[in-house]
RNA sequence: GUCCCCAUCGUCUAGCCGGCCCAGGACACGGCCCUUUCAAGGCUGUAACACGGGUUCGAAUCCCGUUGGGGACGCCA
């Protein structure tokens, strides 16, 4: 059978970047088996779910380029039924029942108040001591009128060992294994019993999810096992922790995917980061999602968590904008659109842009940046950065720019080679250094320090334009 | 507290089935070059096998211990 990867988040908020990333490495292998990838949506915990969460996410994982074969708004086939588990209750009823009848699970009468109390007064006992739940109703006689939940019944003896694709054997001793609760007292599945019985349904043959939930694959399996099924695989993620080794949370970077979409980075260069977060392919590091999907494998995944590193991110991000081969002209274009829309300027046809483009590839880290490197090509009138002026274009270099537009007005062709040869020839003729004639030209034209090339922008400007700014360079300063 | 897991430059990592490694790449940081600006680019420098025992002719690589770090232990997922 082809492989059956699965992404199963919760929807109680944006898509974290670690999501992301556990996502990826599912797509990742689906893609490279010529598997399939499903999405399913964990939301049996009806106080944290929502519709907008559940939007939110599947926005975010088309931004970045990760499809799925099944799931929320592409639907799958009839024998798979929903991909909400909230609409699977009926199938989570059925197998609990059968739980219960072979005797692996049991209903539980002890209220929660019963519980919590219970685990404070150990808590005022020994501090550190953690609260085991002791098994008082397994063998408790049915209480028709009371509510319950329902617990799995777990083996107080040997271990429950499993084989994971990262990690290698893992065994866990069945003694540290509590009496879990399987379903809520409100009917609802907890997510190991709604995930063993999805993945086992939907025919998921391996699953790939964060380290934290290495704890409680051995309560899964003790599931499969106890349902007669065989287990699926498994492979765990190392963590994504923050610069300072914590859990990664807002304080120490963006953790929702759509602020790096805000900050105007490339999706490919998120994915290409976060894969090679504990990831690798000898010294490669820049690579396209082609070849991604390509080269991907197990064997070069690590085990030990690392920290996120904003420069780098922020490197492997621009090396994605920096190169056409993996950010086309067109892509670049249609990606920065939205951020000079956002600065107010009106949009530009695509030969204006596509022309104006290559100036900047090389120096903007975002397309944010981009947006605000082009910003003057396409305002009427420059905005002037004061400092820029005030360093720069003095009212002698003025009226030189002035004299200068007028020996380009007959130039032709108007091309940067020949832009630069014509001003070169007439700063010597009057014994001026390039720059300066070149820096306060920048500033007439530009109406910034740092711009692209200087008769780079010319051209992309256009002879008009061009020599309309220079001889406005006078009016710059104020009197 | 119990259980599980991890350990190479500041960071991500290569190497890990032992010799090619007095440890390579990338980011960051420093220097030089290029240069009309800012970048980009080229060259270059600083910088790591956590510690202690084994095994072996030989260990970053295998084994044990110590230390350090992380995770799990919910009617969250």
């Amino acid at each position: 059978m082809k492989p059956r990867l699965r992404f199963a988040p919760s929807p109680s908020g944006y898509l974290h970047i670690g999501g992301a990333r556990t996502a990826l490495f599912n797509w990742l292998w689906a893609r490279n088996q010529g598997g399939l990838f499903v999405l399913r949506v964990e939301d049996t915990d009806q106080e944290r779910s929502s519709l907008d969460s559940v939007k939110a996410i599947l926005d975010a994982m088309r931004w970045l380029g990760i499809d799925w074969d099944e799931g929320p708004e592409v639907g799958g086939p009839e024998k798979y039924g929903s991909y909400f588990q909230s609409e699977r209750k009926a199938v989570y009823r059925e197998h609990t029942e059968r739980l219960i009848g072979t005797g692996h699970a049991y209903r539980c009468y002890c209220t929660k108040e019963e519980l919590d109390r219970a685990r404070e007064e150990l808590k005022a006992r020994n501090p550190k001591a953690q609260f085991v739940y002791p098994g008082t109703c397994r063998y408790r006689k049915d209480q028709p009128d009371l509510p319950f939940v329902v617990r799995f019944k777990s083996p107080q003896e040997g271990s429950t060992d499993f084989v994971d694709k990262v990690f290698g054997p893992i065994t866990t001793p069945n003694k540290a294994q509590q009496d879990f609760v399987l379903v809520r007292t409100d009917g609802y599945p907890l997510y190991n019993l709604a995930a063993t019985i999805d993945d086992h349904l939907m025919d998921i043959t391996l699953v790939v999810r964060g380290r934290d939930h290495i704890g409680n694959t051995p309560q899964q399996v003790l599931l499969y096992r106890a349902f007669g099924w065989e287990p699926p695989e498994f492979a765990h993620l190392p963590m994504m922790l923050s610069p300072k080794g914590e859990k990664l949370s807002k304080r120490h970077a963006s953790v929702s995917v759509d602020e790096y979409r805000e900050r105007g980075y490339p999706p490919a260069g998120v994915l290409n980061y976060i894969v090679r977060f504990g990831w690798s392919s000898g010294d490669q590091e820049i690579f396209s999602r082609d070849e991604l999907v390509q080269k991907f494998g197990w064997d070069h995944v690590n085990k030990s968590d690392g920290k996120f590193d904003e420069k780098k991110f922020a490197d492997v991000a621009f090396e994605h904008l920096k190169r056409p081969e993996l950010t086309p002209l067109a892509d670049y274009a249609k990606n920065v659109r939205p951020f000079l829309a956002e600065r107010g300027l009106a949009s530009p046809s695509d030969a204006e842009l596509t022309a104006a483009i290559p100036g900047v590839r090389e120096r903007a880290r975002t397309y944010k940046d981009a947006a605000s490197d082009l910003d003057f090509y396409f305002r009427d009138v420059p905005e002037v950065d004061p400092k820029a002026r005030e360093k720069l274009l003095g009212p002698e270099a003025a009226a030189r720019l002035v004299e200068l537009s007028a020996t380009l007005e007959g130039l032709e062709p108007w091309d940067a080679a020949a832009l630069e040869a014509q001003a070169r020839q007439w700063c010597e003729a009057r014994g001026l250094a390039v720059k300066d004639v070149a820096q306060p030209a920048r500033v007439a034209l530009t109406g910034r320090s740092a711009s692209p090339p200087l008769f780079e922008v010319m051209v992309v400007l256009g002879k008009a334009r061009t020599l309309a700014r220079l001889k406005r360079a006078p009016s710059l300063i104020p009197a």
